[in-house]
DNA sequence: ATCGAATGTAACCTATAACGTATCAGGTGT
DNA sequence: ACACCTGATACGTTATAGGTTACATTCGAT
């Protein structure tokens, strides 16, 4: 089921992550090996998650990768679905 | 958990969507909607399922758009993870 | 054998996105 | 005052999805 209004990956990353380890951008940026802007981007929302992302997340939080690029899919579905209605698509198969 | 070697969305697409119904690449791309060429990219494996194409195929095949996405994940992620021991990251938690 | 349809694909274009370095302004802490 | 962190730029590169057009192949029907 898609989720309601799913978060966006780096508020989450933000949040569980480098606030309660209290790491600076600088120094996270540094540990996952991406310039610290290509984090804050995806901090603030500016960028997505990419799969490469995903797993350099997963090493640095000992998490699954694809957790991380699960969150990305939701965002990303979520967004394209606003315009769900606009797409010019005929109906090829019916229950 | 992450699924072993999964296939290109575009082959289950193709033995799963298309070739059931016998519809033909021309008639399938002109029904959602894209160009012969996009289809075609995406059923040869050159081109991933972007999250409009997800939302145009949940259309026409009474699917959800979710499915389509998460396999583009799935197999976007195992393609990253094959370079995991590559990448230059610093484990900043561990259980 | 020839015609038309279907396919894959190459060339060329656009738009978007992730990523890098470098820089600057504003804030915070010592 | 000075150092550091942050967000936001501007400037690149590279990759990818998408479009049109055009071409060569294959295959079925006449």
């Amino acid at each position: 089921m898609l989720m309601h209004n799913p978060p966006h990956p780096g508020e989450v990353l933000k949040e569980l992550c480098l606030e309660p380890l209290g790491l600076t951008v600088t120094d996270a940026a540094k540990s996952l090996g991406v310039s610290r802007k290509t984090l804050s981007a995806i901090l603030n929302g500016k960028s997505g998650i990419s799969p490469e992302m995903a797993v350099r997340l997963s090493i640095a939080f000992n998490t699954s990768s694809e957790s991380w690029l699960n969150q990305q899919s939701q965002y990303d579905l979520w967004q394209a679905e606003k315009h769900r209605k606009e797409l010019q698509v005929k109906q090829l198969f019916v229950a």
